[in-house]
DNA sequence: TACGCGTGGAG
DNA sequence: TCTCCAAGCGT
């Protein structure tokens, strides 16, 4: 893919002028990471924002600093406390991340996060957006910033075709975000793209009557809103078969803990079974459930112990060591711990019906 | 490079 | 109900 032409510095600085003058005027000023956050308020609240929406994080973020109101707090928790405290907010890696993160600042940095870019990125977690926005939000100094919000706008005002996640489109983005940061008012420049992209050159239904570049905007002036960026190539997302494992004494559920590699690592859940290996002497249906992830659905199906099965029998069999794997939780505790959502949703649902 | 990794809101 | 997708990162 050709470079663009070199942007002119009078260009330059006028479209800097007009972000951070519409930011002014029209962005979010309100949200809860932007009243004088902490470098680590702005860690946390970035790498809760990946891949989220603003309303869903704004809950998390602020029971997250009542309970770890900065890194030494944070690096002083257990991994269940963390993943209790994350649990339904989805990519639980990031999780396990913000905790390493807190860790390597408190023990390899002095205690201060870093104000640059290539610092930043040997954080757990951080990516260079992250890193950017961190130098951006934090301490309000220059550094490129490419988001999915500003993928699509500059797409847009560019006119650059190619599917956002290809090499070359995001070369050509990062490279114009580069030319395009100003030296100053860095922290209101970030914020008025991310606020353009997310209030007004929205993914659907734009609303270029209000921007302040449309004048500019290649895809407006052309008529290209609906081309650009290039619409994504869905795969189909297959269809899994899940297998779980009610287990209930007196008011206590079994749980175990799930690995460290695949899906909810780390997160408490009801025993996953290999395969249906459904003898319907020693098992039999207790419910089930649906759940539709980034990258596939999952059809679930729970089995509880017929009335001739022993327990532990059950659990040995199975290869479920209660010693090594799991415990029995009590309901009241439920709360307490970090259980994959539809898995909540199950156990809630379930437990309401008995009560 | 492409895929694995969650969840819930919106149209 | 269905589809898209939201302040990405790690491997």
């Amino acid at each position: 893919m050709n470079n663009p032409p070199p942007l002119s510095t009078g260009f330059i600085d006028n479209f800097a002028r007009r972000v951070v003058s519409w930011q002014a005027s029209h962005g979010r000023h309100d949200l809860p990471w932007q009243q004088q956050p902490t470098p680590y308020q702005v860690l946390v609240s970035e790498v809760m924002l990946q891949q989220t929406q603003v309303s869903t994080v704004i809950p998390y973020y602020q029971r997250w600093l009542a309970q770890f109101p900065d890194a030494e707090s944070l690096a002083a928790a257990t991994d269940d406390e963390v993943m209790a405290l994350w649990q339904g907010l989805g990519y639980y890696a990031r999780a396990r991340n913000l905790k390493k993160a807190a860790s390597y600042i408190c023990t390899e940095l002095a205690h201060q996060v870093p104000q640059q870019p290539e610092q930043l990125r040997e954080i757990p977690g951080v990516g260079p957006y992250t890193a950017g926005a961190i130098t951006n939000f934090a301490y309000n100094k220059p550094a490129a910033i490419v988001d999915g919000n500003i993928k699509r706008l500059f797409c847009r005002l560019f006119g650059i075709h190619g599917q956002l996640a290809s090499t070359p489109v995001t070369k050509q983005v990062w490279q114009l975000a580069e030319q395009l940061t100003p030296a100053t008012n860095n922290r209101s420049y970030a914020q008025g793209l991310l606020d353009l992209g997310a209030t007004i050159c929205k993914p659907r239904s734009p609303l270029c009557k209000q921007c302040p570049l449309a004048s500019d905007c290649v895809a407006f002036q052309q008529d290209l809103i609906h081309e650009l960026p290039t619409p994504k190539v869905r795969k189909s997302t297959p269809t899994k078969s899940g297998f779980f494992l009610w287990l209930m004494k007196e008011d206590k559920i079994y749980l175990v803990r799930r690995p460290k590699q695949g899906i909810w690592s780390q997160l408490w859940c009801l025993p996953e079974l290999s395969s249906p290996q459904v003898d319907k002497q020693v098992l039999q249906e207790h419910g089930t459930f649906k759940h539709v992830f980034s990258h596939y659905k999952l059809n679930a199906h729970v089995y509880q112990p017929s009335a001739t099965t022993n327990e532990q029998q059950l659990l040995s069999m199975l290869g479920v060591n209660e010693e090594l794997h799991g415990s029995y939780v009590a309901v009241s505790e439920l709360a307490a711990v970090g259980l994959p959502a539809p898995i909540r949703s199950y156990l809630e649902a379930t437990i309401d019906a008995l009560q």
